[in-house]
Formats: C-alpha cells, structure tokens, sequence
DNA sequence: CTGTTAGCGCATTCAA
DNA sequence: TTGAATGCGCTAACAG
C-alpha cells in the first residue's frame, strides 16, 4: 500500500477541533478529574473523530522517562533464554512499561551496539544476560546511570542478579553419574570469562574432589556455549583414546551438540557412553534416549529480575546489590546405564 | 548500585565547555564537514570528558523519525518466528535501524497493545506476522500509514507479505505418503482464520483430490498450532475406531504435540502410524524416529521483509502491494513406511 | 566557519 | 474549570 504522506494529527489538531486549548486536552487524556462533562466530552469525540494517538515521543522528552526497557539476551534461539525475556517482559508490561528485546547473537560488538543504542534511546531499565565478559560493557554500564539486572550471567558482585546455584546444579549432575558407577567423567566446559562456565567449571573439579575422583588430564574441554562447540569437543573426546564413560555437558546447547557428535561417531548412548546436560532441553524427553537434566525456572528468573527492575526504576530496594539465587533441579530421564 | 540522581549531560553543557554554541556540536556530532579543525577538536574533547551521548528522543522528535522498527511475532519460542526475526534484524540493524522484538503470545489483545504502542512509538515500519485475524488490527494498520510488511501469515491482499508456498509444501508432504502407500491420511490443521491454517488445510483436500483420494470424515482436525492443541487432537484421532494411518501436522508444534500424544498412547512410528510436518522442528533429526518435514527459509524471509520494508521507507519499490512467495523443500528422513 | 532562532509535540507550572 | 506560557534536547534554516 502507498504509505500516505499526510502527517499525524497532534495534540493542537484535537485542540482546534474540540475548541478548547491543548492544556486541556493534555488533562482530558491523562487526569481528566476536576474538568467540565461537555468539555471532556467535546475532546473525546475529537480524539476519535481525527484518530489521535498520542506522540510518545514527545511525551518522553518531557516527562524525561521513556517507560521503555531494554532486554539483551545473547541468543533468542536459546530456549532459555526465551524464556527468561518471556518472564520478564509478562511483568514489565503489566506495568505499562515497553520492552525491547534485542539479541545480541553472542557478539560482543553487536551487544555493545545495542546498549549503547538503548542508552541513548533513554530506556529507563535493563535486563541484561551478557556475552564473554569484557571490560567496555561494564564500563558503559557503569557510567550511565540506568537500572540494570543480570540473569544467569552478570559482570560484578557490584550489581542486582538472578541466577541459579550452580555449584548444587553440577553437584547433581555428578552425583547422578557416580552413583550410577561412572568414574571417569569427561566435561565439556563453556567459556570460563562466563559466570555459568566458570562457576559449573570450577564445582564440577570440586564436587569430583568430594569423591575422590580427579578428571583425567584431556577430559575437560573448554568449549563456547554453542552447538557447534558441543560437537565439536564431544567428538574429539570419543576420538581420544582412552575417552570417558560419561560426559557432562556445561548447557543446553552444548548437549545438543554432544547427542550429534555421538550419534554421528556410530556410539551409543547409554550403552557406549554416559551423556548428561546443565540445562533442559527443548524436547530434550523427545530425543532417544530421552536425556537426564538439570533445569533452571526460566520464565520465574525472568519475572523476578522484572520485579526487581521495577523497584530499581521506583527507587526502592536495598541500596546494596541484590542476589537472587535459585535451585536446580534434577530431571532424571535415561541417557545413563 | 545505587542510581545516582545528577542528570545526563545535554548538547547545551558539551557546548558550554567547549566553547561553541549548542548548534556547532550538533553539527560536529553528525556532519562535522566545514567546521574548523581546532573547533571540532575542542568539541570532541568535551563530548569524552563528560560522557555525552545524545539523546535520541529529542533527535526523534526533532527530526520526526524513530529510526526504529517494530517486530510482532506471535510465539518468540517457535524456532520459526525466532529465525525470521533473526533475519530481519540483521539487515535493518545494518542499515542502522534499531528494532524492537514484540512476543504477542498468540493474544489478539496482547498483540493489539503492542500495535499501538509502537504507532505511538512512532517506529518508521513494522514487520508484522499477526495472531489468529482480526477486524480490528487490520483497520489498526490501515488507518496508520507507517510501512508494513508481512511474514508467513498476513492480512490481506493489500499489504506486502513473505510467505511460503503451502499448496506446494502440502502437495510434497500429501505425494510423499501417497507414494509410500498411505491412502488414509489424517490432517491436524491450523486455524482456518490464520493464511498459512487455511491454504494448507485447503490444499490438503485439494492434492488428495488429485490423488483420487478424500479424507475420510472426522480425520481432518482443526485446532490451533500449538503443541497442545495437536497433542489433544492427535490423541482423539488415535482413538478414534479406524484412526488414519498417518497424520500430517500443518506446523512444527502441532507436530510436536503429535508425536508425544503417539508415544503417550503406546503405538510407533512409524510401525503403527506414520506422521510427517509442516515446517522444521528443531532437533527433528534427533527424535526417534527421525521426522520427515517441509521446510522453510525462515532467515532468508525475515531477510526478505526487512528488505522491503526498507524500501517501503524510503519511499521506494512499486505502489502495488508486494508479494514473495518462497518455496518450501521435502526433508525425508523416516518416520513414514 | 559559527551563532541565533525557531520549532518538533507534549506536560506543567502559574494565572485567571 | 481552563488558557497562556515555558521548556524538555535536539536539528535546521538563516544570518552574519
């Protein structure tokens, strides 16, 4: 269709029409106490006759709130983090805030692109799940004095964060396989500039240590959050001679990745190879053999870094950094002997 | 962090510390062509010194575009509607364009608050794959003349859509069960009030028909393309007495629902029923059985829309609505006979 | 080459 | 109960 060039009614237009000034129409539209039936009335019907819609972003400057926020994931493909923006833009929009959900595709440019974009489109809030930790986003975020609250992932004990333990998290997933008479484990790590990679890195060599278990050297890989990463160290894994009886992957992705790489090197799982995974999997009780996971409430992390952007935005809360830890659980399904 | 109060700094206190009126620091910050070097220096100085980054509400304002663009998509966790946004962002964010990805949740009314939103927004254009249809949000968009372009479901004739070929994805899918000796075929449609529901249920009888065939009564199921709603009406079907022998699923959730109301009622695929999709399910090659699927470009679409919508708002490209269609591909793998 | 001026559309004092 | 005036931060004539 033709885009048709004729500009938007404003507020004089409305004004004009109802025969009143646009103070009063300003009134009328947003607290109509205190004003005359028939004028009200008159300004109504002008509204509706032109089809005002108000200028929000004229709204914005002067009122010098935007009641926009900003949600940066690193990947939308990633079921949980679709989820954690679901949770989170279902509160904010209850509140009347707009959100802008941008994936930043794992780049850090891309990321950087778009807080700096958000910053200066003034959003009053943010909801941020970083890529690798660098020094530049922190640093912008810092300067600027905007609301922001990390899920999963975050840049300093000096900010808000809703993440999962996952010290406990890993601890399941080895229990599980020790328990099940696995002893020689195989990782595949994400990366350790993450707070998820470094923190299920570091429990999965500690909660190993409970059991007087030690990885073999060359059975934990670091690897980068992403499919092809899983697959790619998975298979190097099995090729190694002398490769583990089970590996864990370090998130969802990853394990997808690690099911590929296994199926494609002719091995079975459970029966050749124990395989285990840090976060479900969509349709991960599909897949054969369905696979035994550790799950984090997404949509609930979501909403509660929502809820507590939304007491930052208000100027309440604690002046002191706020923590929200969660609890994995484990979904035992059968992708072990 | 504790918010601090002190206000951003403006173009006003960059001017007043380098010296200049506010008027030769825009010009500095955005054509900075004409301007004495030792001026554009003092300038770019004050800018790093303070911190200043413009704001693009008043630029907005002034300059009477948002340089934004809306993306409504009806489920943000189908893979589908996640890559197309992907796609398109990726062209827009090329062009400088900031977008703002909207989950409208299948909600009519959810769908239409953000409709309205980004108009008072003022975004520039939209890409819009709508909910089930409704008189409502189409005089929404009609009435408003910000650029428009839709994806996979649309409208009506007279806007600009990139879809799919569905008569050709149904055809592939009804020929390749034929030819493998189905001849009672069930379908578990789509909503015949959304594009892509009603051209694959009508091309489903259609191709048959072609085949000297027709469905048998109660073996077309109309539900709602969610996992739900073709778990419920794939269940009915198998227990109808004479159920079909295999099933198409007219979109990759109802067809995900089918497979786990076939696993929950005890039968095999594709021993016992064969099914096959309408569109990729993600990880449809790690199920068991593999699942045979036409697929569609999904990035390459969003890509395609945002390209027209560029178009569209620079005032280019024909008058006439445009219209793309893609064609799907037959992905065998083997959960049919 | 640079400063002055005038709005963009709106909310909000302050008077009347 | 309503209107007039002001300014949010910025760009874009128009002068000089």
């Amino acid at each position: 269709m033709k885009s048709c060039s004729e500009t938007r009614p404003t507020i004089k237009d409305v004004a004009r029409l109802a025969n009143v000034s646009h103070a009063t129409v300003s009134r009328a539209l947003s607290n109509p106490v205190g004003l005359a039936a028939s004028t009200l009335d008159r300004v109504k019907h002008a509204v509706k006759e032109l089809g005002y819609s108000p200028n929000q972003i004229a709204r914005s400057l002067k009122v010098q709130k935007s009641h926009a926020v900003g949600i940066v994931v690193p990947d939308i493909l990633n079921p949980f983090f679709a989820h954690v923006a679901r949770g989170a833009e279902r509160i904010l929009s209850e509140r009347g805030y707009s959100t802008t959900l941008c994936d930043s595709e794992e780049t850090p440019e891309k990321e950087g692109r778009y807080i700096v974009d958000l910053f200066q489109r003034r959003v009053d809030g943010l909801i941020f799940i970083p890529t690798v930790e660098r020094g530049e986003v922190k640093k912008l975020i810092k300067k600027n004095s905007t609301p922001t609250v990390f899920v999963d992932r975050f840049l300093g004990e000096e900010f808000d964060c809703i993440k999962i333990n996952n010290l406990s998290g890993m601890s399941l997933l080895v229990s599980h396989l020790v328990n099940r008479g696995y002893k020689d484990i195989g990782l595949v790590s994400g990366p350790l500039e993450t707070l998820p990679g470094r923190e299920r890195f570091e429990a999965f060599n500690s909660v190993l240590a409970r059991f007087n278990l030690a990885p073999k050297p060359g059975h934990v890989r670091i690897s980068d959050f992403t499919i092809e990463g899983g697959y790619r160290e998975t298979v190097s894994l099995i090729r190694s001679s002398g490769g583990p009886e089970a590996i864990i992957a370090s998130n969802n992705l990853m394990g997808i990745g690690a099911i590929k790489a296994i199926r494609d090197s002719g091995i079975n799982i459970p029966d050749d190879i124990g395989l285990v995974v840090f976060d479900e999997i969509l349709l991960g009780d599909l897949i054969q053999p369905p696979l035994t996971v550790v799950t984090h409430p997404a949509v609930e992390m979501g909403k509660e870094a929502a809820r507590i952007l939304l007491d930052r935005m208000a100027g309440k809360g604690p002046s002191s950094p706020r923590l929200v830890v969660y609890e994995p659980k484990l979904e035992i399904r059968k992708s072990t002997r």
